[in-house]
DNA sequence: CGTATAAATTTATCATTATAATCACACCCC
DNA sequence: GGGGTGTGATTATAATGATAAATTTATACG
């Protein structure tokens, strides 16, 4: 009872928060603008200093502002990272990691719209980068860890891809899924493993694919990434099976009672790397 | 000089944020746990409140956890929540605002899937929740502000529609163009329009799927779906560009410096509701 | 027995001070 | 004269202490 009326306390920080997200679309700044100094907010909004600075720090943790020091230093917009939407979309999926079926899914229906969307798009420096990053596997691995790395590189291939794809959106959405491939302990554990048919088949699926786009045959080009996609998945599933099933014949102690896994809450180096701004790119 | 070494300036509010989520992982905390009070940190991390706090601060805004204040309260994790984690996809796109084309490449590619994951999910209770929606707009709109309630109950259908997908990876990718097409200022003008054809071929396509659902015929829903959203994007298209047309005719003031939308920014009431676990304990 | 009030606990906010990083500009050595 | 170097102003970062607000638990009252 009492004032049990709006249910919920509006923290002041959060108030505050939004009040100068509300300021930052009001005053149409624009990345790289910057907002009035510690001082003039605590003026102008009457907080204290502790609590302004809360609010500044949610923003920054929401990749929306970034602070300096120093003269004509204070908080700055700032557009969000891929990095960053990266790792909160991660926090996303901490207690609900999707399933290796789940991302291949999503995969399968996503890349041909990537293909599609990449009509025209490519320059001699891409097909340059892709050719590049293909090297790296189109031999047999000398060894576990080059089989490990030769993954790592067929995504990134992906990310290359994605990297040209003129639509943000749905370039968001292609990132992310290969993100997860590279972070879930599940794929890490397949990614450690001798898999020689999905590296060869996926060199081939991808050596079509650059002629196929090569040739502005984007129809074709669908077509094999979708052939692509559904191999892919069907050899990381099959794996997987493989490993779950050598893993209950081996330890029975068992520490799987949660299936979620650690994604994101692990790699947070963005903030020790340099201001996310960077070189843009 | 000095330690120049590290390139970067690793706050220690921000060092602290990366441990507390290394806490999260290593102990195995889930939703609802509850993090050591402030003053345990203060001590364990020897760090001043101040810090802490804007540790924890960061940690609130990315939705991890959620603070309480009384006996037994502090900090507590957070499964983030849907709304939270479309707010912060939200902020991605704030300066890279995706157009509808590109909304509508996505939707096109992604809808297939979303109908194909629904096979056998679909209980009663969801044939009867979408029944009820659809009949929002079952008739011609009386007036603009109907018009309007229509296009949202529409996009309605569709997230109800999500809920009920079991891969939360393709739910999250769906859900979003949504709830861009119910925030983006652009759509909030064509929604104000009068689109006849659009409710109309809507309301038939949406029945069709229904139908299709119902008899678990997941091929012709697929199908059905992919038309309607070619359809959808036609129009929207359409009326999109006609509205340009009519907006250069009308004011060559131009207010049209940025093309970025509002999004997000404006819509963060989720910090005035309830606290995010809702159901709770 | 139920309801209202009091007490205890813990975060939320405020205020003040000291520290560290950054930039501008003058300065000095070569 | 040129380029590195030091000095000081500026501004965020961090620490400390005190007070307010909110919420749970306990208690007293009708």
């Amino acid at each position: 009872m009492k004032q049990a009326r709006q249910s919920a306390k509006p923290k002041r920080s959060e108030v505050i928060s939004e009040a100068l997200k509300e300021y930052i679309a009001q005053h149409h700044l624009k990345p790289g603008d910057r907002l009035p100094q510690e001082q003039e907010l605590i003026k102008a909004l009457d907080a204290s200093k502790g609590t302004v600075r809360e609010a500044l720090k949610g923003l920054e943790a929401q990749g929306l502002i970034q602070t300096r020091t120093g003269p004509g230093g204070g908080a700055f917009i700032n557009e969000v990272s891929d990095d960053r939407a990266m790792t909160l979309l991660g926090n996303y999926f901490f207690f609900r990691s999707p399933t290796i079926h789940d991302i291949y899914e999503a995969r399968k229906a996503l890349w041909p719209a990537l293909v599609k969307s990449l009509e025209g798009v490519l320059d001699d420096d891409a097909f340059q980068q892709l050719a590049s990053v293909m090297t790296f596997y189109d031999h047999p691995p000398a060894s576990l860890e080059e089989e490990r790395e030769q993954r790592f590189k067929e995504l990134e291939f992906h990310l290359v891809l994605i990297d040209y794809c003129p639509n943000p959106l749905l370039a968001l959405m292609c990132r992310f899924p290969v993100r997860l491939l590279m972070n879930m302990t599940v794929c890490q554990r397949i990614y450690e493993q001798p898999n020689p048919e999905l590296r060869r088949r996926g060199y081939d699926y991808q050596r079509q694919l650059l002629e196929a786009l090569r040739e502005g045959d984007i129809v074709r080009g669908c077509k094999i990434v979708s052939e692509h996609m559904q191999t892919a998945q069907t050899l990381m599933e099959a794996k997987e099976a493989m490993l779950e099933k050598s893993f209950f014949k081996a330890g029975a102690d068992s520490d799987i009672d949660s299936n979620r896994d650690y994604l994101a809450l692990t790699g947070y180096a963005e903030a020790k790397r340099r201001p996310e701004q960077s070189g843009g790119k």
